[in-house]
DNA sequence: GACTGCTGTTACCGCTAGTAACCGGCACGT
DNA sequence: ACGTGCCGGTTACTAGCGGTAACAGCAGTC
């Protein structure tokens, strides 16, 4: 049957794109994100020719690389927004579930954040404009979804709504990357401090005596 | 004069320091991120080994050129955090401080936040594995130690502090990155929003009608 | 048996970061 | 006046990168 060996050929290739990316995994992973096509095509016991024909190019292979870890956390997170409890545990667990997947694969998480692509070829590229970090934005953009659809925010709701995504997500971002750095206490209570500044206490805090004030 | 003419070589040396960090800063400017030494050094009008002479190697140079426009954009903050009025002013000023800044140079926030830095020799380097976004972790630090010394947050307030300054650090950032991508709505408006979830409106705010809840 | 499509190779290009070795002028001590 | 360092500058090179052209072998099809 024609179509049928087409379908062969088709999976097939498919299990091999998917071989080939297990070892670009293997080798992002062991070197970090300035991992060379050479040392990836040596990892896949092949050589550079046969990677180019199947992800184009090194940014093709990377965010091929990327989208796989990213749906990955974007499902987790996913689920711990439908946990159960009042608004305060789901971010709670929404946090905790983000800490805690950066906590267990750091170089996961120092390849999606900082990937040091670098197109090198003036702007003959197709968008050369496109942000190297575009796990940020699916994240902002998921966590917008989700807060238009859930809660009642009056008039210009899908604004505020992507503006309060995209902010909250930096929070986790960027706090999780320091503590990540620095570990100067546990998941827990920065996960709390952070719901804290999210519920406001901020606004709420005295200032201090003898203080300009803020 | 011995002292006075060593005086004069240091003086010089620093004055050509600067002005090669000025034609390297024109570079980037043009050519983005990407900018390579050799042209860095021809717009300089000299050749490559003398810049290495001056910044060691590439990312030397790059650090010498972003700590310039760091402490730059640092001060400005720290004035708009000193600006007169209430609490929710100095932070409305802040943020705008802050997006005004990063809307009116693009390019030099996108050298600033994406570097796209790559070591490439392994772990040779001396200290390989520092994050190559220092102006994120500064202004955290900043804020950190401002709302430190001027709020009254109780007992763990050091750690409290550090937390929240990196958290809304990193809010800001995402918020600004997209917005300056797209553009959606008036910096005002951005400003407003963001403002609004650091005074506790995600929490105040109401399920929508058949939701889950969130 | 010729044709086609696929995986794989070797050998190369142009570019990059970074370095070694050398050249010339200018201020110094004697 | 004369070496003698030092310093800004150069040419010419290495090693390695991303990326590609051209070719080799092996399946299945007509």
């Amino acid at each position: 049957m024609e179509t049928g060996q087409r379908e062969d050929r088709r999976t097939a290739t498919e299990r091999r794109r998917a071989e080939l990316l297990e070892a670009a995994d293997r080798v992002v992973l062991r070197d970090g994100p300035e991992a060379s096509m050479n040392a990836i095509a040596a990892e896949a016991g092949i050589t550079k020719p046969i990677l180019y024909r199947h992800f184009g190019d090194k940014s093709g292979l990377y965010r091929a690389l990327a989208k796989r870890h990213t749906d990955a956390l974007l499902a987790t997170l996913r689920t711990a927004l439908d946990s159960p409890g009042d608004r305060r545990d789901r971010v709670e667990a929404t946090l905790h579930a983000y800490l805690g997947a950066i906590e267990a694969h750091p170089q996961v998480y120092r390849f999606l954040m900082h990937p040091a692509e670098a197109p090198a070829d003036g702007e003959k590229g197709l968008d050369a404009g496109r942000h190297s970090v575009p796990l940020l934005r699916r994240m902002g953009e998921d966590l917008a979804e989700v807060i238009a659809e859930r809660l009642d925010l009056g008039p210009d709701s899908a604004q505020l709504a992507r503006a309060w995504g995209h902010g909250i997500v930096g929070m986790m971002y960027a706090a999780g990357d320091w503590w990540l750095g620095e570990r100067p206490f546990s998941r827990d209570l920065l996960v709390r401090h952070l719901a804290d500044l999210l519920w406001g206490r901020l606004a709420a805090a005295g200032d201090r005596a003898g203080s300009p004030g803020l």
